[in-house]
DNA sequence: TGGAATGATGTTTTT
DNA sequence: CATCATTCCA
């Protein structure tokens, strides 16, 4: 049992299960990790063969981390051989394997999201429908979701109820856009992300004999953040645990936040009904945070209706409170937080890796880049627009794409004329005509004599007949090259690095080094030596099997003593002693699109509570009272995420001796709340019904209220109806009183800007 | 056909 | 405010 030493009796019980389906429900930083690579050590101890282990992590970053602390208990050479990974890497491993069953290339293209919401409206156009009513992305989401609950075009278009929600929206016709969209992926021999997992569902409903297969090979089953998965998923592990029900899963519902992918917390419930004799482990014991952050995070969580009751507890220290920071500006809350840092790092001579700041959305990373780098503070950014889905780097990478699988026709217009070689719109027109009559790919179209285009000929026709030509000549060396040595040469024989080095400005410059960072990552990729096979080449090929689900998280510079900062989805899984969490506004966290139903605010305050389990010895929390969003500065109520962290666990703000007239920081919070439309606040539950609103009426509300940016109960996010644009939702109000606008987003007349004075608006309760 | 200039449009979170 | 898409001109 020396595999499980130093584990606490629950982690021990939990490593130590051996035999038989089970679960652990893991409390935030109770060594949930801990427990699944100290499990997998002892099996692998107990004699299961590495090869027959599956373990499925949320990203390639857990996976391999865990593969890491695996190996330093049993050795690499075992940890090596353990199916380890992504839900979408693993079985896109397994599709290459077994791609010919569901007529497939095994080299098919993976299309990101790009990728799939071009074809979306490629096809919405095809179909000749307004993309203002289809818009593409939109509707992209709804073939997702569908595909994530395993319902395909044929599905789609037989299922009454779907249809009839589409009908009530207007948008009927999307079940054809559905089968048009996957007709083109099937013709581009492309999948995307959904259908890795639609496609192996596929796969092993089929497939009996490979189901068989695959129940035999995977005798031990693993999952981590069980609460995340979607259908999909849930439904692949239930068919390859059904036959030997050595299924673990583990998770914790208080962490649950991708329900906005079909992420479902139902699984954990369904998975005790599939496997009724379940064992059942709770860790509830923290060992990463102060008894102050641990408990503050409870309150905050305890406010959830939707959850499995646990005790997480901690032995640490009371520990420093909570600092709650009120800025006047977005700047100045970046300034703020980087001050501090440099603070803290000096009085507690900490590393500058041991800071995160943590936001709701991307694009607040600016402001805090701006005063980091200003004060030379090295920094990390994780997420956002990801280093392969840069322009340039996706430009070579469909290069590549196209070299293996010519049938990607995203690649293929993607590149055909980058760089320029005169083969324009009216040209590329004519081809798509042509591919599309003849339904085949655009590659086809032009290589095959039999469909070639009537209308194509002389100087275009050749420059496309040279440019498949290229290619192809690329695609002679996929075997034998190394995929450094190919990928250089396309970089230098497409004129794509000559074309990037022509561009002296400085963003034409990052550029050019990034491409040099992405073949430099190519030749370490080459260089790999893999001890079973010394001799294998790393080809092309290979290189593009694991690019297309990697993301930035995933990338690694040498120093790593840097401020994190992210998103705090990004967060998720990591603990820093210092975390900051950032722009806790009402509208922003919690997101305004998140206002609509408790569920939605609900997975808002678990990704409080995830924020807020980051920490590990200090935590603060940070507002802005103005803020640049769509480049309009708006004003910002705090979030009530920060009333629902009761005041013994907070030093409350520290108000800027800056402000000419300080406001009250309880008052504005009181008078702001009273003007929430809905929500579980108990302090004033929502008015039933509907509230007529005169232009005095409004007038009153707002002078007695007091709050500068709402209106008698109309605030952003509210609900409203309008006797000519009919329902709508307040986005944002402006101007003082009596002279209040309010910009409305209405589903059928769009954005619209109103003055309260004029305009009646009914709230909608 | 290519590039610049102008205009519309959109922001949650990610594999 | 950015990015994109379309449009317009050389």
């Amino acid at each position: 049992m020396q595999m499980l030493e130093g584990l606490n009796e629950a982690q021990k019980a939990a490593a130590g299960h051996v035999e038989g389906p089970m679960m652990v429900v893991a409390g935030a930083g109770s060594g949930k990790t801990r427990v699944l690579t100290h499990r997998i050590a002892h099996l692998i101890d107990q004699g299961v063969d590495p090869f027959s282990i599956l373990s499925l992590t949320f990203t390639n970053k857990a996976a391999r981390e865990m593969k890491e602390r695996i190996g330093r208990i049993v050795g690499d050479s075992e940890a090596r051989n353990i199916w380890m990974g992504t839900f979408h890497s693993v079985f896109a491993r397994i599709l290459r394997i077994e791609s010919e069953r569901i007529n497939y290339p095994s080299n098919f293209t993976i299309y990101d999201t790009q990728d799939s919401r071009s074809v979306v409206k490629d096809v919405i156009k095809g179909l000749g429908l307004d993309d203002k009513l289809y818009k593409p992305n939109s509707i992209h989401g709804r073939i997702s979701g569908a595909k994530n609950n395993l319902i395909g075009p044929g599905d789609y278009a037989a299922n009454s109820d779907i249809i009839g929600e589409d009908h009530q929206a207007g948008r009927p016709r999307i079940a054809e856009i559905y089968a048009g969209y996957d007709a083109r992926l099937k013709r581009s021999g492309a999948m995307d992300f959904d259908d890795l997992l639609f496609k192996t569902n596929v796969l092993l409903r089929d497939f009996p004999d490979l189901l068989h297969k695959y129940q035999q090979k995977f005798a031990f089953i693993l999952v981590d953040e069980y609460q995340d998965t979607n259908f999909a998923q849930y439904m692949i592990i239930r068919q390859l645990g059904a036959a030997r029900e050595n299924v673990c899963v583990v998770g914790d519902d208080a962490q649950s936040i991708y329900s906005f992918r079909g992420a479902n917390i139902q699984n954990i419930l369904n998975f005790q009904r599939d496997y009724p004799d379940c064992a059942v482990y709770k860790l509830e014991q923290n060992y990463r945070s102060t008894k102050n952050i641990v408990e503050a995070a409870n309150a905050v969580i305890a406010k959830n209706q939707d959850q499995i009751r646990k005790d997480v507890w901690t032995g640490n220290d009371a520990g420093e409170k909570i600092d709650v920071h009120r800025a006047l500006s977005d700047n100045d809350e970046g300034g703020f937080v980087a001050d501090a840092i440099l603070t803290t790092r000096s009085r507690e001579q900490a590393h500058n890796k041991d800071f995160a700041i943590l936001y709701r959305t991307n694009a607040q990373s600016r402001a805090f880049e701006e005063q980091l780098r200003k004060r030379n503070v090295p920094y990390r950014i994780y997420g956002g627009l990801s280093f392969y889905q840069r322009k340039e780097i996706k430009d070579l990478i469909s290069y590549f794409r196209l070299v293996a699988n010519p049938s990607d026709d995203e690649g293929f217009k993607r590149v055909v004329n980058y760089p320029a070689r005169g083969i324009g719109k009216t040209t590329m027109d004519r081809l798509t005509v042509a591919a599309a009559r003849h339904d085949c790919s655009l590659w086809d179209a032009v290589r095959d004599p039999l469909r070639k285009p009537e209308d194509l000929k002389g100087a275009a026709w050749g420059k496309l007949q040279d440019f498949t030509t290229m290619v192809e000549g690329f695609a002679t060396r996929l075997d034998s090259a190394s995929a450094f040595d190919l990928g250089h040469h396309i970089a230098q024989h497409t004129g794509l690095l000559r074309e990037l080095h022509k561009d002296k400005t400085p963003e034409g410059v990052a550029r050019y080094e990034n491409v040099e960072e992405l073949l430099a990552g190519m030749k370490e990729f080459s260089e790999q030596v893999d001890p079973a096979n010394p001799d294998a080449i790393h080809t092309l090929g290979d290189f593009l099997l694991d690019v297309a689900l990697l993301t930035d998280a995933d990338q690694d510079d040498g120093d790593d003593n840097k401020v994190s900062l992210m998103t705090i989805h990004a967060a998720k899984g990591l603990e820093f002693p210092h975390v900051y969490i950032v722009g806790l506004e009402e509208n922003l966290f919690p997101s305004q699109m998140a206002l609509n139903t408790r569920e939605e605010l609900e997975e808002e305050r678990r990704l409080f509570y995830v924020a807020l389990t980051r920490a590990e010895k200090k935590a603060t929390l940070s507002y802005a009272l103005t803020r640049y969003r769509w480049g309009q500065l708006m004003q910002n109520e705090p979030s009530r995420f920060i009333e629902e962290v009761d005041d013994q666990y907070l030093n409350l703000p520290v108000v800027n001796a800056r402000r000419p007239e300080p406001v009250n920081f309880n008052a504005a919070r009181s008078t702001f709340y009273k003007q929430m439309p809905s929500g579980n606040r108990t302090a004033t539950p929502p008015k039933p019904g509907m509230k007529k609103l005169t232009p005095t009426a409004a007038g009153a509300a707002a002078d007695a209220g007091g709050a500068p940016a709402s209106s008698g109960g109309i605030a952003p996010g509210v609900e409203v109806q309008h006797a000519r644009f009919g329902k709508g939702k307040v986005l944002k109000l402006e101007g003082e009183i009596p002279n209040v606008k309010a910009t409305v987003f209405f589903p059928t007349a769009g954005q619209k800007q109103l003055l309260l004075k004029f305009a009646k608006l009914e709230i909608l309760g």
